[in-house]
DNA sequence: AGATACTGTGTAAAATTTACACCAATAAAT
DNA sequence: ATTTATTGGTGTAAATTTTACACAGTATCT
C-alpha cells in the first residue's frame, strides 16, 4: 500500500498490565529484560507492534511470546506518548490490563530472546521498572481499580469456583482496605449473578465454606441495564 | 538520537472529540475536509502527530490548527489501531475529548489548509464522517457519559456563571433523559460546591434565576475523597 | 475431648434516593 | 392596569440502600 502520509522514524509498542491473584495477595506479571536498554532489568511485558496486526492482536501476541500466556481478555487502559520515554527514538506505547487466575498449570515462560524469564510479583513493593512502567503499573492499577466497581472483572482473578472469602479478600486487596463481611456477602448475593453450588471447598484444616460460580449470563442482564443504572 | 528500534512506515495521528453546549443542546466540532482522502467530508479535527512532541502537546496544537480553538483541558480517552482504518497507511490516532463553552466570541478559523471550515453540529443527528470517526465520536460520548458521574466535567461547558436549570439542563441532554428538578437541584446544593452568586440572569423574557458559579477549591477536596469515596 | 480456625447469619439505625405539585416572580401582551 | 405566559423556587413523606455490629456452628487436628 502506497502512503502519501508523512512520516518519521517511529515505532508503536504494547505494555501489558497482568494481574493475578494467589494467596490472598494480588500480584502483577514481570519480567526480566534481556536486551538493551534496560537490559537485566525488570520491565513489564511489552513489545512492539507489527505493521500488519492491529494493536489488540499485538497486544495478544506480544504477551504470549514474552510470558507464555495466551487467551487473555485484555483491554487497553492508556497510551504513554511522551518524547524522551525510550531512550532509543521516539516509541508511543498502548498499554493494556488484563487479570488473570495465578494457576500452578500455567507455566510462564517466554518464547522469545527479549525476556530471560517471567514471574509473578506482588503489587506491593514493586522495584523500580525500566522505562516509564512504573507510572504506567500505576495508572493500570488505578484502573482496575476503578473498574472494580462496575465491570465483573474480579471473577476473571478467582478460580472458576470460589467462596466467598475468597471473593472479599480480592476485593480487599484491589481495594486496600477491609471489608464487612456481613455487607459484602449481603450485597453481592442481592446481584443475583452467582451461582451457589452444592459443593464445599476441600483441603481446608477447619470447617470448609461453600462454593459459588459467576453467572456471565445472570450478569449480562444486570450489566446491559448498567449504562443507565442511575435512571 | 540514533535509533537500534525495528521500525516500519507509521504514523500516529490525533483526533478530537470537542463538546460544546448551546441552547440546551449538546454539540460537537466538526471540520469539513480539505485533503485527500476523504475530501470533502465531515469529520473530527486530528492530524498527525510531530516527532518531537508529545502527545498531550500534540492534540493542543492539532485542535489548534484545525479549527482556531485553544487552551482546552484535553484528555485522551481511547486508541484505536485497526491496521485498515486509515486508507493510505498504517495510522495508529490516539483519541481525545474536550468540553468548551461555545461562545459566539470565539471564531472557528482553521489555519491549516486541511480543513476547509469548522463548525458545531448537534450531536443527534451526526452524519456519517471520515475514516472511522463516527465510531470515534461514540466511544468519547459514552466516556463523558460516565464521567459526568465523577469528574467536573459539566462545568466545563456551562458560562462560569449559569443557572440551576441551565446545569440541569445540560445533564439532560449528555445523559439523555429527564430528570426531577427538586431532587436535582437538592443533590446538587448539598455537594457544596456550588456557590450561589448575588446576582441574576438578564435578558430573559421571565422571572430571572439566581446565578451560581462552580468552587473549583470546594471541589478538589471533595474530589480528593473520590478515590476511597465507597468507604 | 478440647483447641483451633473459619463459616454463616439478622436486625435496627442512619443515610440516601425517590416521587410528587403549587405558588411566586417577572416580562410581555392586551 | 390587568391579564397571560413562562420559568423559578421550594418540602415532605415513603421507599430503598447502606452501615454498624457479635456470636453460635462446624470441620479438622491433636
Amino acid at each position: 500500500m502506497e502512503t502519501a502520509l508523512p512520516t518519521f522514524n517511529s515505532v508503536f509498542s504494547i505494555d501489558c498490565v497482568i494481574f493475578g491473584f494467589e494467596a490472598g495477595e494480588l500480584k502483577i506479571l514481570l519480567i526480566e529484560r534481556n536486551q538493551e536498554p534496560f537490559k537485566d532489568w525488570l520491565a513489564l511485558p511489552g513489545y512492539i507492534v507489527e505493521q500488519d496486526e492491529s494493536i489488540d492482536d499485538a497486544a495478544e501476541r506480544i504477551l504470549y511470546e514474552l510470558t507464555g500466556l495466551r487467551d487473555l481478555h485484555m483491554q487497553q487502559f492508556h497510551t504513554f506518548g511522551e518524547v524522551n520515554r525510550h531512550p532509543q527514538g521516539r516509541v508511543i506505547t498502548v498499554a493494556y490490563y488484563a487479570l488473570i487466575r495465578i494457576n500452578g498449570q500455567k507455566e510462564l515462560r517466554p518464547v522469545t530472546q527479549y525476556a530471560r524469564k517471567a514471574f509473578w510479583h506482588p503489587v506491593n513493593e514493586l522495584p523500580k521498572l525500566a522505562f516509564d512502567h512504573s507510572e504506567i503499573f500505576d495508572t493500570g492499577f488505578n484502573k482496575i481499580r476503578r473498574r472494580l466497581n462496575y465491570q465483573p472483572i474480579a471473577f476473571e482473578l478467582l478460580p472458576e469456583k470460589f467462596t466467598l472469602t475468597q471473593l472479599q479478600s480480592l476485593y480487599e486487596a484491589v481495594l486496600n482496605k477491609k471489608l464487612d463481611k456481613r455487607n459484602f456477602r449481603k450485597k453481592m448475593l442481592s446481584y443475583g449473578f452467582l451461582k451457589e453450588l452444592d459443593e464445599k471447598q476441600k483441603g481446608v484444616s477447619y470447617r470448609a465454606a461453600k462454593l459459588y460460580k459467576f453467572d456471565r449470563r445472570k450478569y449480562a442482564k444486570i450489566f446491559n441495564n448498567e449504562l443507565n443504572l442511575d435512571k
